[in-house]
DNA sequence: ATCCTTTGTGTATCGGCCTAAACATCACCC
DNA sequence: GGGTGATGTTTAGGCCGATACACAAAGGAT
C-alpha cells in the first residue's frame, strides 16, 4: 500500500538536490547583505547567520568552487548570476510557502515560517510556480477567500464531522485526516523459519 | 524585506528538524516492509533501500539508540511506538503532499512524488492536517474542484495577463509570480542548457 | 617600528551518510 | 566433522557541513 516511496526511485532524490540549505542560507546572506550594506565580507556573513568565521570562509569557498560566488577586485564578495538565480529562487519559495502556511492555511506564523524555511530550497520551481498561481486564484476573489478562510477557520481533526464522504480517503483506515494512520499493526512474525 | 529569512531565528531549525530524511525512510521501510513479508530484518531494509548491509546496520543500529526500533525474541526489527508514528507522520505527509501536488496543483506525477518525498519529514503535523483539511474543502465539492482545475489549467507565468490587481504582489517589483523577484533575471538554475 | 584589532584561512574533530571489504555467526547439508 | 551461503557487524575510507582553535596577513594607532 504504501510502496512507492520506499521503491529505491525517490528516496535518495533528497541528497541529489541542487543546492543544501545551508548553502541557500549563504547565498541569500550575502545577497541581503549587498543590498543593506552594499558590500558583503566573509564575517557579515558569519555574523549574520550565526556562524563562526572559520564555518563562513570554508562554506563561501565551497561556493565559489560550484560558481556562485565570486569576488571583486577589492576581495568583497560577489554572487554570479548564476548564485543570484539560486538565492532568488530560495528567498522566493520562501516567501511563497511562508504566505501560503499563513495566509491560506491558517498556520501560525511560527510554524509557518519554521515550515517554510525548511522546506524552502526543496521545492521544484514548477511547483512553486503552481502554488503562487493556486494563491492568487483563492485570494484574488473576496468572496472567495472568504469561504476558504471560513472553512480553514473551523478546522478541527478527523473525517467524522463531515457528513458527505470524504474525497480524501481511499479506504476508511487509510484516512488523510487522522494523522497517525494509527491501526494496530500487526504483531511479531510468529519464530521459526517463515522466509526461504 | 529579505531579512526575516536570515535574522539567526530560523534558518538553523533546519538542522534541529526531529527527524533525518534517511532515517524517516529506514523507518518507513521497516513498516512496509512488516505490513507486506510480515517481518523485517537488516538485510530486508538494505535491498529495499538499495544500501549496503553495513550501511543498514549502522543507520538502524542509531534508530535503536533513539527508541524508534527495536528487536523481537528472534532478533526481527520492530518499530517501538514512537517509530511507528514517526514512520506513520512522514508516510502521511508525503501522502498528502504528493497529493496535494498532483491533484490541486497539476504538477506532473513525477515532480510532485520528488517533491513530497523531499519535503514530507519537514512538513509539521500541524500544517499537515490543514493543507488535508484545504483539500478536502476543494475537493469535496465536485463544482468547486472543477473550477480551481480550471483554474490550474490556465497556469502561466507572469502577472500581466490578470486584469484585476494580483493579490499577490505588494509592491510591482516583488512580484510572487515571476520567480526572480526583482531583478531582471527570471529562469531555474543551470541544470540544462534551458538558455544562454 | 611596534602593537593590536580586524579579517580571512587552515587544521583537527565531530556527526551524518554512504561504500567496500573483512570478519563473525549460524543454520543447514553431506 | 567440514563445507557453504546467508546474515549481521565492524573497520577504514570518502564527502559534506558544522565547530573550535590557532595562525597569517593587513592596517590603523601610538
Amino acid at each position: 500500500m504504501s510502496k512507492p516511496i520506499n521503491d529505491g526511485t525517490y528516496w535518495r532524490e533528497f541528497e541529489k538536490n541542487d543546492i543544501t540549505h545551508s548553502a541557500a542560507h549563504y547565498l541569500m546572506a550575502i545577497d541581503a547583505l549587498r543590498e543593506s550594506l552594499g558590500y558583503a565580507r566573509v564575517t557579515d556573513v558569519a555574523e549574520m547567520l550565526e556562524v563562526s568565521r572559520g564555518a563562513a570562509s570554508m562554506a563561501i569557498s565551497q561556493l565559489k568552487k560550484r560558481g556562485w560566488v565570486s569576488e571583486d577586485p577589492n576581495r568583497f564578495l560577489l554572487l554570479t548570476e548564476e548564485g543570484k538565480q539560486m538565492a532568488h529562487l530560495v528567498e522566493h519559495n520562501f516567501r511563497i510557502l511562508s504566505k501560503f502556511f499563513e495566509e491560506v492555511l491558517g498556520v501560525g506564523k511560527d510554524v509557518a515560517m519554521s515550515d517554510a524555511c525548511k522546506m524552502e530550497h526543496l521545492m521544484s520551481l514548477e511547483t512553486g510556480q503552481r502554488l503562487v498561481w493556486l494563491m492568487r486564484y483563492i485570494l484574488s476573489d473576496e468572496e472567495r477567500a472568504a469561504q476558504v478562510h471560513q472553512n480553514m477557520k473551523s478546522f478541527q481533526e478527523g473525517c467524522e464531522e463531515l457528513p458527505n464522504a470524504c474525497p480524501l480517503c481511499e479506504t476508511p483506515d487509510d484516512c488523510l485526516a487522522s494523522p497517525a494512520g494509527s491501526d494496530t499493526q500487526q504483531q511479531a512474525p510468529e519464530k521459526s523459519s517463515k522466509k526461504k
